[in-house]
DNA sequence: TTGAAAGCGCTAACAT
DNA sequence: ATGTTAGCGCTTTCAA
């Protein structure tokens, strides 16, 4: 690494010129309207012009001010999105992932990312972003039930999309299918013949959460099995609440637990370590997300993959498209991949 | 949760209606200039007439244009964060954390943030946002040796603070002492008699991972003892050499293991169970953050705890500070706490 | 204490 | 194919 050198280019040194559109028309004859024409695109033009303006902004690496722009059009370039600033969700990587894609399509469209904060109950800082008018859409990443996000940016008429799935089918959500998901991962265990399973389901206000449950009460129905409701634990928001969850359901033997996420899962693990039990000898486990948070848990954990980041880049792609006033699906769902471990075998 | 009413304030069903600053001064009788003054508190002007001003806006819930603004004072009312995109760095929660903190005080000086990524060898973006002037300020939040994004800012002469440490003095800086902190640690367990030390440092172009490693090294030249250098694994930056590196280490009979961050140390944990070691029985261990990556282990382990968020709030408002031109101090170092746990007892 | 007017840098009718 | 002109909504001299 020693010794490397970079060599920057001259533009960066020039930085405060700050070269206009008129400076260009000026230089060039022309008017500004021509060169503005020349840069965007619109209307016709002589291509010799037209080269003309085009090489001389690339030789003096001519930067556009996007505040002007901004202001002559009404529109900013930005796209906000909203991270939930729950504490206890913080430590997740998932809406980390989900930003880097979204960030990674605006950069592509020449948008630029604000991102804000909201929780439950408040939703101030989501209000002052868009009085502000510091963006053009929104995505939100983490939908719950009765969500005031929502409610409030129907009401703005802003474009906005929503990364995980909404009761309101008319909210545009992209998502992964949680629900065949859940689902499909809880068949396999039961053709397995783990049929006494337990459930534990994160904060059911998180329509994610909820759509666990529903594919885990599916997939008994489809396979005739009735479900044994009072294994299901939801809302499990505290390691106490895990704590005595799992002790009950090891009371009452078991076959199997699904977890509905990383976080959950890996209090389980620890608990059922602690009260002397042994995966997947004692019990099989499953969860959600297949994260970093469990990957060097001994035996590994089998697990729904999906991939956040192209989560958020669909997310991003889907709110830009509308802005640009395209019709689009209100609701995208990809895919997931079950990754079969140690942890049910 | 059912049947909750939420009341918004009219103002949001007139958003459409756009007020402008000429429309009160119209409507009041007065020049566009009043009611700026009366806006911004800039300027003499009666009490009576900005009171009139200030009510109307409050009743008629104004917000000025913030573009409009931009554009006459050549200010953009936003600062931005850079965020690693090294895809192994995503799933640390470090720097979601920390941005949480800067979105906080960004909102409590009427700013907003806006995230772009940079890497090692791709600076591009960040670029970009520079370029097309949507900032007024950076915060870096991972600084790396020989760092391209310093190099950078450091010639557009944007006001910028970077969240860690630099080798450069001139460069602002806001970070935990962490040359202090591992010392202070590492001190405290030779005095506890565990002599024997290795440690495993992660990627040494992070200057963060470099100062643990002199902190480390500090420890035994306070207690007069000689290091032995050949228990230093740096760059600990896969599964495979950290497993490798334990299995020597385990072999050489060491008491302790200083792991450089959660992640080194979560596999450490793993490797020594795969193995057959017990902890803190057969070795004892520490580390650096006290997440929740570690939260669920048992047993609990010791490591240094710092405040992340108050990482990104104290950036924050350096930046802003350094913004509006205020004098401000290179170097602030915040506190750290050492938490002895079961791992090292 | 207040106002008129110019200007920030760009776009977009509407000419020509 | 190119230019003229009038904004976008705010700030800020300068004058009254």
């Amino acid at each position: 690494m020693k010794g490397s050198v970079f060599v920057e280019d001259a533009s960066v040194s020039e930085v405060s010129k700050n070269l206009t559109i008129s400076d260009i028309a000026r230089e060039l004859g022309v008017s500004k309207t021509t060169v503005s024409r020349a840069i965007s695109g619109k209307g016709r033009l002589s291509e010799a012009t037209r080269n003309r303006v085009l090489q001389y902004i690339h030789e003096h690496d001519y930067r556009p001010n996007l505040i002007a722009k901004s202001l002559a059009q009404s529109k900013t370039f930005n796209i906000g999105v909203v991270l939930p600033a729950d504490t206890n969700l913080t430590e997740i990587p998932f809406f980390q992932s989900c930003l880097m894609g979204i960030c990674d399509v605006a950069a592509s469209f020449d948008y630029d990312v604000v991102v804000t904060t909201a929780t439950e109950n408040d939703i101030s800082l989501l209000k002052r972003l868009i009085k502000n008018n510091k963006v053009d859409g929104i995505v939100l990443t983490r939908p719950i039930v009765n969500d005031r996000s929502i409610d409030y940016l129907k009401q703005t008429h802003l474009p906005f999309v929503v990364v995980g799935s909404s009761e309101e089918d008319e909210v545009i959500q992209i998502d992964n299918n949680h629900i065949d998901g859940c689902c499909e991962l809880t068949s396999v265990l039961i053709k397995s013949g783990y049929t006494t399973m337990a459930l534990l389901a994160g904060n059911q206000r998180h329509i994610v959460n909820t759509n666990r449950y529903k594919g885990f009460l599916k997939a008994f129905k489809d396979n005739g099995i009735p479900v044994n409701e009072t294994l299901v634990y939801t809302d499990m928001t505290s390691n106490v609440l895990i704590d005595r969850a799992v002790d009950t359901i090891m009371n009452r033997k078991v076959d199997c637990i699904v977890c509905s996420d990383d976080i959950i899962c890996s209090r389980v693990l620890t608990r059922l370590n602690e009260t002397g039990y042994s995966v997947p000898k004692d019990v099989k486990i499953a969860s959600f997300y297949d994260s970093a948070y469990l990957e060097n848990y001994n035996p590994p954990i089998t697990s729904l993959r999906i991939d956040i980041k192209t989560l958020g880049i669909e997310a991003g792609k889907c709110l830009i498209n509308l802005i640009a006033g395209k019709e689009i699906a209100n609701k995208t769902l990809l895919d997931y991949e079950i990754v079969l471990k140690k942890s049910t075998m």
